[in-house]
DNA sequence: TATGAATGAGAGTTCATTCAT
DNA sequence: TATGAATGAACTCTCATTCAT
């Protein structure tokens, strides 16, 4: 696939221009979300759009991009993490941290790479590519974290889900009107892990 | 404010259009969410675009009432569950499936919903009449857990969003793929309250 | 014509709905001239829409409605002072303070005539009712004034245009800045008759 | 300012079709005056709508510069006739034949730059620029007028004033059926020094 | 007869995409 | 290969006019 081919050159550095492009895209995709437009990311990235449709097929294409680039800069670190010998706890308090970086750093293409992860259709490479990757880690940490009678019973992949998902562009938003950004994901993987509920 | 009228105009029955109109856009928007066009919602009323903009004075209108809709929908039975003599844990576990069912019946309107709640701009007539409304209620019910001793400590407000937030649109998507959605609700609430480690 | 039966029954007063309509559309028009919506002269009015175009076929001869009944209420005035018997110049100088008490009463409706006496297209009737008679009198003045070796030889229907240009919306706003609105006429008399030379 | 921009795009030649869509707004707007669409004047260039757009920010702008324009072409010729060695009088007759000339060439257009000019409203470069220029000749040639014991006494600025409107658009209109074109303004401009009577 | 809700053609404007230079 | 001007479909919104009640 073309993306597929995009992304290769640009990690071989093969091309100035995409990265040029990328760049400008997250920053502009990073304020305006989806209601940006090629323009302004050509102004930003100081090219012409017709170079952009060199690079990316369509608006489309280069939405994806982004969110793969942002999605991207974060999946090495989580791997880090979830491959530390850190005990589960902290690598889930960890990988809390990892996401509401992306959320703080890139606002709106949070909530695209949320769409883009849900929408049913097509962008089954990305969501393969990243998604299964770190989808086993997940898997590893949890099934691990079961088998340590840490976490409680039942489908890994319900518990994947709600780590993913605890972290949403519009809860962190909110909490941080409340409580400094930087104690947010503690809390948050606090309350993921705990529940609100009163141990006794 | 003109959103009042329009729905105060509707409860008198003054007129079958605007109901037909927010029905429809009930519809549309359920499945397209901010992409709708104003045609469609016309051609699904089965009635002129001209009449929608007799009601409604833009699109932007129009989508805040379908929010609205859907909100006051939910609203009655919330109250309803929140007022009610069940043990707190049995009103989380209530309200929880009564968010799931908006996911469900509404498609992309719960996202419109989010975004209008956490928008900063305007909409602060809608915000406060129903959330501040549900708001006090949800603030309640958790005071009330923290000091009969079932819920933790810590800024009420903040398990409120997290109260909010634990069903959203996305995640109720994604476990439903795993887990019979009539279940999914009660799933939610027992994670949110206990948390993903096993209480010893 | 449909419009003379207009005015004929309005004469009449034999429909108060037709004088409410035009007495409202006089307001409006004044004010927003050709951007005056029907919806508006409606409301002014206290009468619906379906009203209004039960008495005038369309905006169009509602708009000539109102500006026949703008000259109508100077027509009088008009003929009163060019059958009088006072002097010439005098008459010319009573013909310009009845243009101005236009200008100042129905702001935008004086442009509106303008335009209507102006163009090419229809209005025969407006044009030649009112139009005609007036020019009768004018010329007769004119040429009056031409015996009486007190106005310069030349086709009397140029000095017509003339006089009646010689009072126009935006001038009577110019002057208006500069020097007050009840000198403005005599002053544009005397300028018209005179000219801007010094008599030696 | 955007309209300095544009013109300045335009006289560098830095695109065609600025010079192309102005040419083709010329003709559309002297025929239909503000009545013109956009996509008339698109057809009439033989370009996209949004070509337009692209030169021009609104349809605003681009009858403003229309006006531009329009006024541009006379004023060197303006500013040649005030400034040359003329007598006064002659100079008078000169402006007139120019201001004539807008009218024959432009319909329309005459009427929208004098709206323009009357127009509380915005457009204080335009009226600036050029009337600003073309004012204080005008103000110089009434005075030294006055000076040389030619004309009358009084405020210059009023006699600008009537100066500026004695030619308008509908009263060339109206003459030109009664007299050849080429006569006008010098008939105008002998009615405006001399005035209606006759002198003795 | 009076009403005002409904209509829909039409206007202004935007922007993803194409293509000549 | 890079550019950015050109394109036109698509969208929002207005308002003269019609018509069921």
């Amino acid at each position: 696939m073309d993306m597929e081919f995009v992304i290769t050159s640009k990690r071989k550095d093969a091309n100035k221009n995409a990265v040029k492009i990328l760049e400008a895209a997250k920053i502009v995709f990073a304020q305006k979300g989806h209601e940006t437009t090629i323009e302004e990311v050509a102004v930003e990235a100081k090219v012409g759009v017709g170079t952009i449709y060199r690079r990316f097929n369509n608006k489309h294409q280069l939405a994806n991009a982004v969110a793969y680039e942002v999605i991207a800069e974060i999946y090495e670190e989580q791997v880090r993490i979830l491959k530390s010998n850190l005990t589960t706890i902290e690598k889930v308090k960890h990988v809390f941290a990892c996401y509401a970086k992306i959320t703080i750093k890139y606002g709106e293409i949070h909530q695209m790479i949320v769409d883009l992860l849900v929408s049913e259709k097509g962008e089954e490479d990305l969501k393969e590519s990243f998604l299964l990757g770190l989808k086993k880690l997940y898997a590893e940490v949890i099934t691990n974290g079961q088998k340590e009678n840490i976490f409680r019973e039942g489908d890994p992949r319900l518990y994947e889900i709600i780590l993913q998902n605890m972290i949403n562009p519009q809860m962190v938003k909110q909490i941080a009107e409340i409580m400094p950004l930087e104690e947010t994901p503690s809390f948050l993987a606090d309350v993921a892990l705990n529940g609100l509920l009163l141990k006794k």
